[in-house]
DNA sequence: GCCGGTATACTCGGATATATTATGTCCGAGTATATGTGG
DNA sequence: CCACATATACTCGGACATAATATATCCGAGTATACCGGC
């Protein structure tokens, strides 16, 4: 179990977006060196975000990424799901319905097995702390240097 | 993001075995038929349950695996932990030191960010609910029909 | 009939391949800007 | 000097490689059983 990089790079993008204001985009390329990161890569996990409706996108020479809510009604959940997909981490393969003398239309297979219950019931908490966090928690949770690093390089990488 | 299937083995053979009882042991290809697994690779995660002392395993010709704890006294968590390795699933990398202008040696990143301390926190929630369920827990709330099948299998492939 | 030695069949355990997924790269379509030109 | 057409540089977006990991397999070391021969 694992969860991808392209997690952490969408949350602190998205941090830094919203830090910098919806005034401009910024582009991919830019946030790439910002965080040493590889452009083509980073530009597919925020091309996720934007299928997701969490950011949008602006095509052309001064185009870019901002966000396309406000801080406050992105939860960290809404970013990780659009990186990760929707899909629970979690997948029953019914195992119990397999092998020899076991027919599987059996009354007591329509309820979900014991185990598969533990496992969701633990992914929903999983994601009640996630959803419980909204942008505008994290941007007030961080130390003030990060904001002020973060308008601050937008101005020095805008020229 | 994606749980390894051999979660899902482990903890049915676990269970498989509570139900069977202390009383003999059951080999690994044994339990493969029982849920048409492969034989090589269920082997291989209950290799990983032994090491992590849920499983006691006996060589031989009529060795095979066992519980090593009661069924009381192993959790879920334990389980998961056992096949999936003890490393969390978010795993931060710091890209908030990198980048151009930045001072890894500032104050403020001696605590960790904002990201990281949310991923952390849910991630304990997820822990602490399997944690929670001990396979005694599972154990009754299965259907009694699963008790059931497990011993009569276990009868009829003892030959 | 009983005991000891031996061969055997079955077990776990780890080293070795394959498949799938995540990571990384590349190039094309499109757009706002900047430039040059004519009026 | 102003308006317009055009060329351009930069953007996103998706199709195409590579690396890492999970899945699957194989074979060797070891042990309790079963068998066989001797006493």
């Amino acid at each position: 179990m694992r969860i991808s990089e392209g997690v952490e790079w969408g949350l602190h993008c998205c941090l830094t977006l919203a830090w910098i204001g919806d005034d401009e985009p910024v582009s991919a390329p830019r946030l790439a060196t910002w965080f040493e990161l590889p452009p083509a890569y980073l530009s597919k996990c925020l091309q996720a975000l934007v299928r997701a409706g969490i950011l949008s996108s602006t095509p052309g020479v001064r185009g870019g990424f901002r966000l396309a809510r406000r801080p406050a009604e992105i939860t960290v959940m809404d970013v990780v799901t659009a990186v990760e997909g929707p899909e629970p981490a979690f997948r029953c393969t019914e195992i119990r319905q397999q092998g020899p003398g076991v027919d599987p239309s059996a009354p007591e297979f329509r309820r979900p097995c014991a185990i598969t219950a533990v496992m969701r019931r633990a992914e929903l908490a999983w994601r009640r702390e996630l959803a419980g966090q909204t942008l505008a928690d994290l941007m007030s949770a961080a130390p003030p240097q990060a904001a002020e690093r973060a308008q601050q390089r937008h101005r020095l990488l805008r020229g």
